[in-house]
DNA sequence: AAAATTTACGAAATCGGTTTCGTGTTAATA
DNA sequence: TATTAACACGAAACCGATTTCGTAAATTTT
C-alpha cells in the first residue's frame, strides 16, 4: 500500500507541530485562521483520512459490532443481517460479518477473535452443535467480561444477557390453531430434533393447540429431521399415515412436503392444508405459494442490534437483561384453505 | 465494560517492565525462566488478552477484509459470503460486510469508511445506480491510494484491479443454445436493462447462439426489467407473443414466468421451456424445478478473497491486474426437456 | 586476577492520533 | 509605563502493544 499521509506528515511539511495540525483539522479556536486554511488546504489536496485504528486505540472503542451466524444461507439470517446493519450504520456503527457454520469449534474461535478488542459488542444466533453440547462457557466467560452480548432467535436461559426472539410457542399454536379451525384434524409437524429450541418451543404450541381441541398428539404424525439425512426421506413417512394438514418449522420442509404431496397426487390446499416457518423466497414462489408464519427478521436484527447498542454506550451499573419478544404473523397463501 | 487487563497492569503488579512482560509472553530467550513462569501464570490467571487494536497500529495492519455487497437476500451473494468468509478465515482474516442495497450514495460513503484504515483490502459487487451512472471515481480513487481491491461479478473495465466474473456471455450462450437444440424456436429473454452489464452479456450470449442458428433476434421477445414495477406485470406482454422458450438472467424472473405459464395452462417443459440463471432455493423447490445456470458463487467468493489477500501480501512493485473467468454450468432439471 | 562474554532486564522509540498544560508574543487595560 | 489578558502555538503524555539498544551483574575465558 502507498505510504499514507499522517498528520505527522503534514506538521513537518508545513513547520508546524502535531496538536497545530491535529486542532486545526478539528476547527479549533485555539488555531488563528491563517494557520487553519494552510492546513486545511493542504489536508484537502493530500486527501488525508484520519487513521482509524489510531483513534479506536485512543476512544477505546472500535464502533464496529460483532454478529455470528449459524449461516447465511437462508432467508431469515440474511433478513436478520439486513436489519442489524441498518440499526448499526443508523448509529454510526459497522458491522463485522462471522459464520459459526452450526459448529460448536467455529463458534468458540470466533468469539474468541471477536472479544480481544476488534469489536463493542456481540450479536450472536448459537449454533445447533452448541446447542446440543449445551456447553456455554464460552458465553458466560463474554458476560462475566462485561462485554456486551445480545442473543436473537436461537437463545438459552443459562446465559444471563439480553434476548431478542420470536413468540415460537405462540406461533406454533397460531399456525396448528388456523388448520384446525378449517377444517383439519390430523396434522403432522415436520421438526427439527428437541435440542434445537426453537423447534421445541414450536411443538409445544403445536400441542397446545391440539389439547385445546380434544385431539390426542399422535407421535407418529411428528418428524424430526436429521439434516444430515435426505430430507424428503424422512418426510416420506408421515404421509404414509392418513393426514389432511402439515405444520413446517421452516419453508424447505414445508417445500418438500408440497412436492411430495404433488408427487402422491394430494390436492394443496384441498386435501391437504401446508403451513410453513420463515417468509422467505421459496414460500413466495412455490406454487401453489405457501402459506407461513413470518418471522420479521429484519424487526429483530434491528430490535438486536438497538439493545446492544444502548448496553455499549450507557454506563448504567445496575442492570437487569431484557428480553424482548416479536410476534409472528400468519401470511395467509394459496397452501391453506381460505379462512371459515 | 469491565476495566481489561493489559502488559502495563502486568508490569506494574509484578514489578518489572513492560518490555520484560511482552517478552516473557512470547517466551524470548531474554528473559529467564523463573519470570517467564511467574508472568505467564499472572496472564493465564487475570485472562490477559492482548489488545488487538494496539497490534494493529503497530503492524500497519488489520487482517480485516471489507466487503461490499449490494444486497444480501439473495442466494448468490449469500453463497458468496460464505466462499469469502471461508477464504479468509483460511488465511487468518475476518470479513466487514457492509451493504449498498443497489445505492451509488452508500456505496460511496461505505467505501471511504472502510478505506480509513478499517481493513487491509476490499472486495465489492458494484450498485446497479452505479453502473448506471457510470461513475466511478470512488472506485479510481481506491486504486490511486494503492489499496488491494477486488471486483466480483458486476465489474466494469474503467476500474483497474483484480476481478473475478462468471463467463455471462458464454452462459448466456449456453442456455439458449440448449433450449434451440431442444426444439425451441421463439425464446423470450427477461433480462434487466441494459446498465447492469451482466445482463447486457448474458444478451449478447442469447443473441449469439440465435444467429448461429439464423435466427434473427425479435425484440418483442425481450424484456428489460424496471424492478421498481411490478415484474410479473412485465413478463405477463411477452406470454401475449408465441414462445416455446424462456431464459430469465435470475431465478425471480424464471419462477414469475412459470407462475405465468401455468396461469395461462401452458405445460413446461412440454409447451414452454424454461432456463433461469443463478442456482438458488427458489429453482430447487418450484414445481416443475427450474433449470438454471449454476452460478458457483462460492468459488468466486473464495477465488476473489484469495486474490485480495495475495495482492494485500504480496508488496510486488510491477503489478498487472488480473481477471479469473469462472465459467458456469447448465444444470439440468424438470423446466426443460432432456437432452436429445 | 583481568578481560571478555553472556545473561537478564529496562529505557525509550514507534504506530497515529488527541488533549492538557505551559509559554512566548502581542494587545488591551490600569 | 507597568500589568494583565488574550492569542497562537508547542511539548509531552496517553492509548497498548513491540522492539531495538544499552547496561549492570554474573559468568566464563585467558
Amino acid at each position: 500500500m502507498k505510504q499514507k499521509i499522517t498528520i505527522k506528515t503534514i506538521a513537518k511539511e508545513l513547520g508546524v507541530s502535531t496538536s497545530t495540525v491535529s486542532k486545526a483539522l478539528k476547527d479549533s479556536h485555539e488555531i488563528s485562521s491563517d494557520t487553519k486554511e494552510k492546513i486545511q488546504a493542504y489536508a484537502n489536496l493530500y486527501n488525508y483520512k484520519p487513521n482509524h485504528l489510531a483513534l479506536q486505540l485512543r476512544n477505546q472503542k472500535t464502533k464496529v459490532i460483532g454478529v455470528i451466524l449459524p449461516k447465511i444461507v437462508h432467508h431469515f439470517f440474511s433478513t436478520v443481517i439486513m436489519g442489524i446493519e441498518e440499526g448499526a450504520n443508523e448509529k454510526g456503527y459497522n458491522i463485522m460479518v462471522c459464520f459459526s457454520n452450526e459448529s460448536y469449534k467455529k463458534e468458540v474461535e470466533t468469539l474468541k477473535v471477536l472479544s480481544n478488542g476488534s469489536v463493542d459488542g456481540i450479536i450472536v444466533s448459537i449454533a445447533n452443535e452448541t446447542l446440543k453440547n449445551k456447553d456455554f462457557k464460552h458465553f458466560t466467560d463474554l458476560v462475566a467480561e462485561e462485554i456486551p452480548l445480545v442473543l436473537f432467535d436461537r437463545v438459552v436461559d443459562e446465559i444471563l444477557c439480553d434476548k431478542v426472539v420470536v413468540d415460537d410457542v405462540g406461533a406454533g399454536y397460531k399456525a396448528t390453531k388456523y388448520l384446525l379451525d378449517n377444517g383439519a384434524k390430523k396434522i403432522a409437524l415436520i421438526t427439527t430434533p428437541n435440542h434445537v429450541n426453537v423447534g421445541a418451543l414450536r411443538r409445544q404450541g403445536y400441542e397446545k393447540a391440539l389439547i385445546e381441541n380434544y385431539i390426542k398428539t399422535d407421535p407418529n404424525l411428528i418428524v424430526e429431521i436429521d439434516e444430515n439425512k435426505d430430507i424428503k426421506d424422512q418426510i416420506e413417512k408421515v404421509f404414509d399415515k392418513e393426514i389432511d394438514g402439515v405444520f413446517a418449522v421452516n419453508e424447505i420442509y414445508a417445500a418438500n412436503s408440497m412436492k411430495i404431496a404433488k408427487e402422491r397426487g394430494l390436492n394443496v390446499p384441498n386435501d391437504l392444508s401446508v403451513i410453513g416457518f420463515t417468509d422467505g423466497l421459496i414460500s413466495e414462489y412455490s406454487s401453489p405459494t405457501i402459506t407461513t408464519m413470518a418471522q420479521h427478521g429484519f424487526t429483530m436484527g434491528k430490535q438486536a442490534v438497538e439493545l446492544l447498542i444502548e448496553k455499549i454506550e450507557k454506563e448504567t451499573e445496575a442492570y437487569k437483561p431484557k428480553k424482548i419478544v416479536i410476534s409472528s404473523d400468519l401470511k395467509l397463501r394459496e397452501s391453506t384453505k381460505p379462512s371459515s
